[in-house]
DNA sequence: ATCATTGCAAACACTTTGCATACGC
DNA sequence: GCGTATGCAAAGTGTTTGCAATGAT
């Protein structure tokens, strides 16, 4: 918990239980959650914990750039820890989302058209290896 | 406007005034406009039109890959006619969303870790070139 | 004592749904 | 005339805001 701790301040993020527990949380979940279910999740270790504390923790994070949001449709913000550069694949079917390796050189791009470039998200969609395995198995 | 309405029976869409209205405001418009920029527009032309026709309409262009839903952060989806695979650029300052021409390589990506890719999206956010000569107006 | 953080309730914005009306072949 | 497209109002969902209560130093 004490790494944690120093991430946070080093970051310039004073390290509540609530925020502590929301970063370990993203670092331990494979799923690239929504705040909504950040919030479900806490909320049975804290049962007081209110959706604006995950709502400002998260808009915080997001500022500070300890956290990125995704947003792969659906009209929900998911989010991620920057940890390193890579891209995200969502599964139309199940909705999981996978992270995803590619050339790297795309993520060096600092400027295009003239335009400065401070982030680079890149986005996959289509049907993932586990939906296509149970349509083997129902035939 | 006889081509617009072929094309959209070659998709399978009848071609019903607001659609054909809608679909010419995609091809002209420039800034990537959302359901309500949209709806604000052609109301001006067709003064009953209600957002119900936009959403219902844009959903069905989506479906039937006529359009392709842009979510650069906001949390509101932007449309942008499929004419060819191209990445986006987003000012974080003015919001405005430029087309930019990448590697096309990347669009040919058709699998990736054992995932089927069936779209692929490219957003890079950061200062427009606008934006950065507006500030040398202001030393 | 002061400043930051939390949490509730209400407000918001975008989108979808239910159902009645109008349109096109 | 019948199936589809339209449009209004209401509901739904994810997120933000206002403000009081609580917590930390």
């Amino acid at each position: 918990m004490d790494k944690l701790c120093e991430f946070l301040r080093e970051k310039g993020v004073s390290p509540s239980i609530q925020r502590l527990k929301i970063l370990r949380y993203l670092k331990d979940s494979e799923n690239h959650p929504t705040a909504l279910m950040i919030h479900h999740e806490i909320s049975r270790d804290i049962p007081t914990l209110s959706k604006t504390t995950i709502y400002n923790t998260m808009n915080l994070f997001s500022e500070k750039g300890i956290v990125s949001e995704l947003c792969v449709g659906e009209g929900e913000v998911r989010y991620d820890l920057n940890l390193y550069p890579h891209a995200h694949f969502r599964c139309a079917e199940c909705g999981k989302i996978y992270d995803v390796k590619i050339d790297p050189e795309l993520f060096k791009i600092k400027k295009i058209n003239g335009n400065q470039v401070v982030h680079t998200a890149v986005y996959f969609t289509g049907k993932c290896r586990e939906c296509f395995g149970k349509d083997k198995e129902n035939l």
